[in-house]
DNA sequence: GTCTATATCCAGATAGAC
DNA sequence: GTCTATCTGGATATAGAC
């Protein structure tokens, strides 16, 4: 691997100074009502780097969702990775998602409740997406071996993740005042007993 | 009472027929790719009548969602009255709420999946509103009464609504491809499972 | 690759006749 | 109360120097 001496020439990474500024814009305020001199102001980048960089508006938008999947792709990769039984492996994905919530609260919004299709108009919508397929997957496997009953697919995963989904949205509307570890364990044994024969 | 003669010297109800245009608009192309000059040609109401009746383009997108929200209020008394166990109350809410997706789906998408803090910036989030801290009060009363395992609220009203949001979500975005009703009687064994002892 | 200056367009909103 | 015609601001996007 050669060393890459054309991030060592300038300081800061105009992408990822773009980007955040963007997802804290965005989740704030709202794609629409963003608009890109925000973004200049925001980042302190240029109007004609961003537009070199991204192309359109859009483009950013673009930028940041695929990233962020990606990120969450690999979380769950390694999830599987360190361990073996379904339910482990579900629980371990609701405690993901819950960290993420508390950790980084803009990056759980613009991932769960932007409204990517009237950005980009022929995307498919995020529960489509590579680390939401592979929620659903874990749960298919569990019923195959089974740690669930059987049932319909779709039924068991949203049993399993419906009550996660909720308190996460509410958290993020400000409605649950504690964070969402405190309600972790109770939640669930809510959702693993409701699939149990 | 006295007849409405204004209702009769008019053949058409101009908020109505706009409100009738815009929510189709706002929810399949989003409320901020919508501009008023598209209301103005749907609804076949002049700009000028629009911004009488409305104010301004925010004024629509409110009028939209106070009537939905007291609909929903109003069937969720109705449900009340006709239920006394909690149990069946729950299920009913979940009944309504899926048979309204069906028959309805532009009002649920607007309803739920409308980041209305986005458009009206000082606006409670939906989970906020009546109809929702009512099917929150309900769970509580079941907690009361004995009929649900005791725990926090927000864990037991997440367990039981989680998943049917979660199944309206996925039938919305057209990942489901069969009517929710067909899904109404296992799911609900789930959700009523979870908050058992 | 990064910047400033600027073009173009169309949105939201108003004026004022009828 | 309803309409048409019109104003104005600000958004997205580009041109072109450095």
């Amino acid at each position: 691997m050669q060393i890459m001496i054309s991030t060592i020439k300038s300081n800061r990474n105009i992408p990822e100074v773009v980007l955040k500024a963007a997802i804290h814009l965005f989740t704030e305020q709202g794609y629409f009502n963003t608009s890109v001199p925000d973004i200049v102001k925001k980042s302190g980048v240029s109007t004609g780097s961003i537009y070199h960089h991204f192309g359109d508006k859009t483009g950013i938008a673009k930028a940041l969702f695929e990233m962020l999947v990606k990120r969450m792709e690999n979380a769950f990769d390694d999830i599987e990775r360190k361990h073996d039984s379904v339910q482990s492996r579900l629980r371990a994905v609701i405690e993901y998602l819950f960290q993420l919530t508390e950790e980084e609260p803009e990056v759980m919004t613009y991932m769960l409740f932007i409204k990517h299709k009237e950005i980009m108009p022929n995307m498919a919508p995020v529960c489509s997406s590579k680390p939401f397929t592979k929620m659903r997957q874990m749960v298919v496997d569990g019923m195959a071996n089974g740690e669930i009953k059987t049932m319909d697919n779709m039924v068991a995963a949203a049993s399993l993740f419906g009550g996660a989904f909720r308190l996460i949205s509410l958290r993020l509307d400000g409605v649950l005042e504690r964070p969402l570890m405190e309600y972790q364990d109770e939640l669930w044994r809510c959702a693993w007993q409701s699939v149990q024969k």
